[in-house]
This record gives structure tokens, C-alpha cells and sequence, in this order.
DNA sequence: TCTGGGGTCCTAGGACCC
DNA sequence: TCTGGGGTCCTAGGACCC
């Protein structure tokens, strides 16, 4: 089942009289900034403190992320922006383009300074890391001095607000932090693992069950009809019968829930599978060329990240969207997967195949809203198989070309050298009408004390 | 005018093999 | 009289995450 102790740990520490105790059950930590993109711009404009903001996703479409004042105004995660001017207006909401590369770089900073405190950190998403701590609370005192100690370092280093949640598995540690964003009781710390039972189910009786990790929508809707309403009736669910109605995912979040770690900290972060690109246009395009433009450039983004991981792909699945909103429109959604003769990371190779595959898959008499490209069937380059027409020397000066081009474009930015079919008008590029400057990776564009 | 962009895991069912 | 059964691999689709 996969479900154990969790602890594998060769740490054990000896008693007077030689006999190795019981190391101490596993404690996570669970580490996330609050409205993190939001916070980052805060962090660069104290004008944006205590006002309404938003940050929008690419091409200025959602709301994906909301300060507290939004949040109370009611608009929702996801939310079209375009539906929400009105709205905003009246309140004053700024609202933000979303600037990648800032964020990227606060991240790595929230991640080095935790790494302080616990060097097994699983680095989860953009703005959310777990940590193992059962060693080392007691330098602190406990788990609650020492997620103050983080939430006070990380605010020090990089004015980002964070918020802790402790417990002995990953998904009560999830839960915990939950605890402590939404109760200002906790002071943006909660450790469940030092905890009385009543007073824990008493909290988990006043979550809903669609906020545990591993819940989503569909399967909290099943849930309700069951009369499965809250935190603390999934814990207290019948977990065979939820393992047949729902699988093993469910069987092992329910487990997690009881203090079973089914799922460890995943401290190394595995190559990816599938690598994928795509952006919605800033406007519809109907012209095969600029879209096979747009294609190119997100071939060059994808490769880029496929050498980054020392991979090379065997196929390149390309694919072209028209405007599923625009229900008046003719709808049509193509894709097609080119398999490669020979694997390649080699930026010129991928782009050759995603062309051909756009030009099987493109259709005139559509408006176009986006496109894409997924790398595909991805290895180890050093794992890669000779093949008969193999020409060594044509290889190492692929590798040699594509090293020269990732520095260049690391350096210079993305896009600085591209192959000409990524084209020069980018007719596609999507709105960010409202971004702010990148005040930690670029020179020209740091912030200024006045 | 206008609606994001990535990823993973699991399961069921079909093809195929012996 | 009567139509096996088990194993593996692959794919598509569904669910989840941020």
C-alpha cells in the first residue's frame, strides 16, 4: 500500500545504556506565502499595501492572485477580469500583470532562507515548501517557536508574509496551515501535533471537507451527497468503502488525515515527463504563418527547459485552439503528435517537427485563440541509444550550438537568439499591459529609494 | 475587445501474448 | 458438449495540484 511509518531516517540516537530508542514520529511543516504573487509586488510598492490588488494571469485574462481586500469583495480565484472592471473601478482594485520572473526569483529567496532552518525541504510549488522538522523544533523550543522564527526570518530577508502548518503528515501539516492563514487566533502559526483531540476535531469540524489536500471539486461534491460534509467526517469516513468508491488517492488522503504518513517529502525533484508551451494570442489570429511563429517560440521555451534537465525528447505534440468562449464562432480544436526519427533537444530539430505537425493540423476559415507544444517521451540524453544514421560529429555540434544559445538567451533574455521561424513582428504576443519591473533580475529595472 | 498555463497520478479497457 | 485465463503494455480520460 505504500502506507508505513514514513520515517526512514537513520538517525537514532542512543540512550546510557546503549539501547537505540525510537526515533521521534515524523513532524512536517508546511511553509506557503500568503497571496503570494501579491505580495511580492507589495514588497517592491508600499503603495500597494492595505489597497485592493490583484495580479492577473498571462495575456491579462484571470485573477490569479487576490489580496484580502479582494478576496472580501468576493472575487474569485480564476475570476475573467474583463467581467470584473466594473467592479473594480468602484473600489479602487489595482490590478497587475503578471511579472514570472519576479516571482520566480522571491521564491528562491523564501526556499534559501528556509533551507536554513531544515535542510530536508521539498520545494512543492512557487510559493509552498515541506519540511521535515521532528529533529530539529527542539533548537527552537517547539514547532510553534519555530514556525514564528521562519514566518519573522522570511518577512526580515524578503518582505513576504508567510504562514506555517505543522503536523505529522503532509496533509494534516496542509491542514494546519489552512488553520492558520483563516484564524487570526493562530497568529499564522498552527501545530496540530501538539494539539488535544477535541481541540483538533473541534477545527475540523468547522472546515469543509473540499478544503483537504487531495479533495477537489468533483469528488467533494460526491462527498456531500454522502452527508460527508467536513474535515472531521472524511477522517471518521468507512476508508474501505471510500477506497472503492473513490480509489487509492482517497484511501491514503484519509489515511494521512488518522496521522498514517502514506506520502513522503519528496526532497529531489525528478525530471519532467512532458514538457509543455503554450500561451493564448493577445488577439485571434487566422494566418498560418504567425501562428506558426507563436509555435517556434514556444518550441524555443519548451527546448530551453528540456536541456535544463539534460533531457531530450522523442516526439512533439503540437496544438492549435479557436475560442472556446466565443460560442458563434466555428470551433475547432487540432492536435497532432510527430514522433522524432532520432530523439533531439536540438531547438531547430524540435521546431521542424512542430511545423510539420501545424501544417497537417491547420485549417483555414478559423480565428485562432492559442497554440502550444508538449515535448514528449523524454529521457536521460546520456541514456540515449545510437541509431543507425547516427553522425557524431553533427551531434556535438548541436550540443555546442544550443549551449552558445541558452547562455546567450540566459544573459541577454529569452528570445535574444531564436531560429527565424519564431519570426520577428510576434503578432501573437499576448497583453501585459500592466507589469511591473523585474526589480531583482535585471539592472535597468532595479527598484529606486527615493 | 475581453476567459491562464503548467504538471502528476490513477484507472479502466483494449490489444496482444502465451 | 460447448467458447480459458493470466500477465503486460499502452492509451485515453478523469481526477487532482498550484
Amino acid at each position: 500500500m505504500g502506507c508505513g511509518s514514513g520515517f526512514s531516517s537513520s538517525l537514532y540516537q542512543l540512550s546510557g545504556f546503549d539501547v537505540p530508542i525510537a526515533p521521534a514520529a515524523p513532524v512536517f511543516a508546511l511553509v506557503d506565502v500568503n497571496n503570494f504573487y501579491v505580495s511580492c509586488e507589495r514588497a517592491f510598492d508600499p503603495r500597494l499595501a492595505r489597497v485592493p490588488v490583484v495580479v492577473l494571469s498571462n495575456n491579462d485574462g484571470c485573477a490569479v492572485a487576490r489580496s484580502n481586500e479582494v478576496k472580501a469583495l468576493g472575487i474569485k480565484m480564476g475570476a475573467p477580469w474583463f467581467k470584473l472592471k466594473d467592479l473594480a473601478q468602484q473600489h479602487g482594485i489595482i490590478a497587475l500583470s503578471s511579472n514570472y520572473t519576479l516571482y520566480g526569483d522571491m521564491s528562491n529567496r523564501v526556499v534559501m532562507v528556509l533551507k536554513q532552518f531544515s535542510p530536508d525541504i521539498e520545494v512543492y510549488s512557487i510559493d509552498e515548501s515541506f519540511l521535515h522538522v521532528e529533529t530539529i523544533t527542539h533548537l527552537h523550543g517547539n514547532a510553534k517557536a519555530m514556525g514564528h522564527a521562519m514566518r519573522s526570518r522570511v518577512r526580515t530577508w524578503t518582505g513576504l508574509p508567510v504562514c506555517a502548518g505543522f503536523g505529522s503528515t503532509k496533509t494534516l501539516a496542509k491542514f494546519a496551515n489552512h488553520l492558520a492563514k483563516k484564524n487570526a487566533v493562530f497568529d499564522g502559526v498552527c501545530d496540530l501535533t501538539n494539539m488535544t483531540n477535541e481541540e483538533r476535531n473541534g477545527w475540523m469540524t468547522k472546515v469543509a471537507v473540499g478544503e483537504v489536500w487531495g479533495v477537489g471539486r468533483r469528488i467533494a461534491a460526491r462527498l456531500e451527497t454522502m452527508n460527508v460534509l467536513t474535515v472531521l467526517d472524511l477522517l471518521q469516513a468507512d476508508i474501505k468503502s471510500l477506497r472503492q468508491q473513490f480509489g487509492v488517492v482517497m484511501e491514503r488522503t484519509v489515511s494521512e488525515l488518522r496521522g498514517t504518513s502514506c506520502l513522503e517529502l519528496e526532497e529531489i525533484t525528478p525530471d519532467k515527463q512532458q514538457i509543455m508551451a503554450s500561451r493564448s494570442f493577445g488577439s485571434m489570429l487566422t494566418n498560418k504563418q504567425q501562428i506558426g511563429e507563436a509555435v517556434a517560440w514556444h518550441v524555443a521555451t519548451a527546448a530551453e527547459k528540456l536541456r535544463a534537465q539534460a533531457s531530450v525528447a522523442g516526439a512533439v505534440y503540437v496544438f492549435v485552439q479557436t475560442n472556446r468562449f466565443r460560442e458563434q464562432d466555428a470551433q475547432y480544436n487540432g492536435g497532432l503528435v510527430v514522433p522524432l526519427p532520432d530523439v533531439s533537444d536540438d531547438t531547430r530539430t524540435l521546431t521542424t517537427a512542430a511545423l510539420i505537425g501545424l501544417n497537417r493540423i491547420y485549417r483555414t476559415g478559423y480565428s485562432y485563440k492559442k497554440c502550444g507544444v508538449m515535448l514528449m517521451e523524454l529521457e536521460q540524453k546520456a541514456n540515449r541509444q545510437e541509431t543507425l544514421f547516427d553522425n557524431p560529429r553533427h551531434r556535438e555540434q548541436s550540443t555546442k550550438i544550443m549551449e552558445v544559445l541558452d547562455h546567450i538567451n540566459q544573459n541577454w533574455g529569452r528570445g535574444t537568439v531564436r531560429t527565424a521561424a519564431a519570426g520577428f513582428t510576434q503578432q501573437w504576443a499576448m497583453r501585459s499591459q500592466n507589469r511591473t519591473p523585474r526589480y531583482t533580475t535585471n539592472w535597468l529595472e532595479l527598484p529606486v529609494a527615493r
